[in-house]
This record gives structure tokens, sequence and C-alpha cells, in this order.
DNA sequence: AATATAAACGAACGATCGTATTATTTTTAC
DNA sequence: GTAAAAATAATACGATCGTTCGTTTATATT
């Protein structure tokens, strides 16, 4: 028996570790939503969990597979913040609209936490690693959502048939990022109300006339 | 004589080490364009200019001045290269997009270097401090730039009286940011010729009909 | 040339970083 | 209840961080 991997115990997935896991990473999320993925370290957050270093770094095995956990995390509370939310409104362009507003209104949100698929960008853009290339299959996923939806919207004749979709998609995201900046480096408080007023006036531009 | 401050000796500036200082900031900021500001470390500089740790900190007293420094240094070569020449088109629109084309074109430089007020903003957003201070310092100094060059516009017909200033700052501002996101996080190629367009377009919306 | 000041160095400090190794405790399975 | 396995802890390592200190070298003044 050269080797005998015991099939029936790979399937037998422990109780306890994935739990305390996921606490960790919820915890590790919080700290990474204020300071930043790098400022996220071991020791901060076994301080946070109240629990060695060690045992934190037990359930990862790197710095960087902890951060690339925190990004997925973060990726699904998107998803339920902000994608699922619109889905709940007709295809075209009221989910495109939902998107988008749910989105900018999260991005800028009052309090600590900003939005990673934004503080990450800027944050790794010249960073390599898997960390950065996690940060891009989620950002590029949303991308994706919104190039799909305006294109719905274009079908659903909700917009006009000679949109260019790319350009569309460069000035939604643009704003958001302009609000964000505006919002979160330079404390303006008109941010959002600017960023919605332009983003009425795009879509209205953009609308097949009735 | 309880005190006898030798005033001719503080008048007597000394020679080599303001040099030596300047010399220190090119590279610094060489090296924080590469790496950011946080990237920036007394021992990467050190290593960077030959110099011992405790040499280099010498000239600054802390590591926080020493970025404060390199903000300023990176505002004089940004008038430099993005505000100076615009100078020489003539006031009004001509004026307003070189501006802009200018700062685009160097926001995403294809080399390592990005652009400050874009990269700092990110950086520290949510990081008080004497750092933040200078960078917010700058940005406003450029966004003040770009208002007057607006109204400047404005008052010399080339865009409509009824303009609303800082809603095209906004606009202008997160096209840049747009651009910059696209190209150095994407590494989207087309991020420059898209936003080119875009602004070309949005001129023409805001230009007195002749 | 002698002297005073500025500039740069070398070594060390305490802190923290990520990680590896080894031990101990807690949970699971029979 | 006992043995195996998983989870957590304890400890330590080498690196690097910003900073301090005492000393030496270079520059400037007289």
């Amino acid at each position: 028996m050269l080797e005998s991997m015991p099939i029936e115990r790979a399937l037998n997935e422990p109780k306890k570790g994935a739990l305390t896991k996921a606490l960790i990473i919820e915890s590790a999320l919080a700290i990474a939503s204020k300071s930043g993925l790098e400022g996220l370290t071991i020791g901060n957050l076994a301080d946070a969990v109240k629990m060695s270093k060690s045992g934190v770094f037990a359930h990862f095995g790197s710095r960087e597979e902890l951060q690339v956990a925190v990004v997925r995390t973060y990726h699904e509370h998107f998803k339920n913040l902000v994608f699922i939310p619109a889905l709940l409104k007709p295809k075209g362009l009221p989910r495109l609209k939902k998107l988008i507003d749910a989105w900018l209104r999260m991005s800028i949100g009052g309090d600590t936490s900003s939005c990673f698929f934004i503080a990450g960008a800027a944050e790794y853009d010249d960073r390599p690693g898997i960390v950065r290339e996690e940060l891009i299959r989620s950002v590029e996923t949303w991308r994706a959502s919104i190039t799909r939806s305006i294109e719905e919207s274009i079908a659903a004749g909700h917009l006009k048939k000679n949109t260019d979709v790319d350009a569309l998609l460069f000035q939604l995201y643009s704003i958001v990022l302009g609000a964000h900046h505006d919002a979160r480096f330079l404390d303006n408080p008109k941010s959002l109300k600017t960023a919605n007023a332009l983003i009425k006036e795009i879509f209205n531009r953009y609308q097949a006339s009735k």
C-alpha cells in the first residue's frame, strides 16, 4: 500500500474549523474595509478575533491566501447588496438604473467601509500577484453584469439601438469613481447628488425617443 | 546673555546639504511613483541613493515629512508638465482642452509612473495626517485651475453661458479617473481613445452654438 | 592652519511583519 | 471511553520598519 488515501475521510468535512474560519474572514473583511487589503495583517486580525497569530495563520497558509479569501467574500457581499436587489427590477433600463444606484450609494457609504472594487483597484494597479488577479476577476464580472444590463436595455427598446455599449459602461463606471473620489478623499457632501444628476442626464440622452 | 541666537549664522544657508537633499527627494519621487507613497521607506530610499538610513533620515526628521516633501516636489513637476504648457494656449477652450489632454496623457503614461493626485487620493482617502492634507492641498489647487479655465471659456464665449461649472469639472475629472482605472488596473489599451472621444463629445455639447 | 558647524555614518533599539516548527488542547469517530 | 485527527496555541526566526544616539568625516569660517 504505497498510498491509501482514505476517501471516506476526505468527504467528512470537519465541523468547527470551517465555522471559525468564516468568522475570521468576516472580521478580516471589516479590517480590510477600514484599512485596505494591505492594512490587513495576521497580527491585527488575530487580535480582533482573540486568537493567536499562528491559529489564524493555519487557516489560510499565507497572508496572500487570506487576502484572496477576503476578496472572494466581499464579492459575495457585493452580489447580495447590489446585484441581487437589482434583479428584482424588470429587465432593461429599470434594472440598469438600480444596479448603478445601489453601487453608487454603497461606494460612498458614510460609514468606514469603502468599495473593494474601487479601493482594491487603486491598491493593486501595480502590484502583481494572486490578490490582484482575484480583484480583476471580480471587477470584470461586475463590469460584465453592467454590460449585459445595457445590452438588455437596448434590446428592450429602452436605449437607442446605436448605443455604444463600451462608451456607456465607461461613463457610468467613471462617474462612480468620481463620486467615490469626491466623497471619500475630498469629503464633498454633494458628490452623490452631482453623480445622480449626471447619471440621469446620460440615460436621458441615450434613451430611445418615444 | 541668557541666549544669543547668532543671527548671522542663521542666514548663512549651508551649501551641500540642500543639494543632496534635492537628489534624495528626486530619488524618493521615483520610488513613490512606482510603489506608492506607502511603498516609499527610508530603507529602500537609502539603498537607492547609496547612503545610510540615518543619513537620509536626518534630512527630513520623520518619514511623514519625507512623504510631504515628495508630494510638494511632485506638485512642481505636475505644474511644469501639465499646467505651464497649457498656459501657452490661448485662454478659454483651447487652454482647457490642453489642460485635460496633458493630464490625461500623463496619468495613464505607459511607463511605471502614475499620477500622484490620483494614486495618492486613493491611498490616503482614509488615512489622516499631514501627507493627506498636503495631497488635498495639491488636488484642490489643480481643481481650482481647471475651474478657472472653465470659467474663462464661458467668459470667452467658447462654452454656453449657463454651463454648470461644478458639473463639468466633475465630468472631466471622472473621465480621467476612469481612464486611469481602465489603463492601469484593467490594462485596457483603448482607455485613452475612449476617454478622448468622450471628452470631445462633452465639449461639443457644452459649446456655445455658433 | 585652527576651529566650528554641517553632513553622513554605523550600530542598535523596540516593534511588527509573515512564516515555520513544535507542542497542546479540543473536537470528532468508533 | 479511548484513539485519531483537527484546531489552536506557544515560541521562535529572520527581515524590515522608523527612529535614536554617539561618532566620524566633510565643509565652511576665521
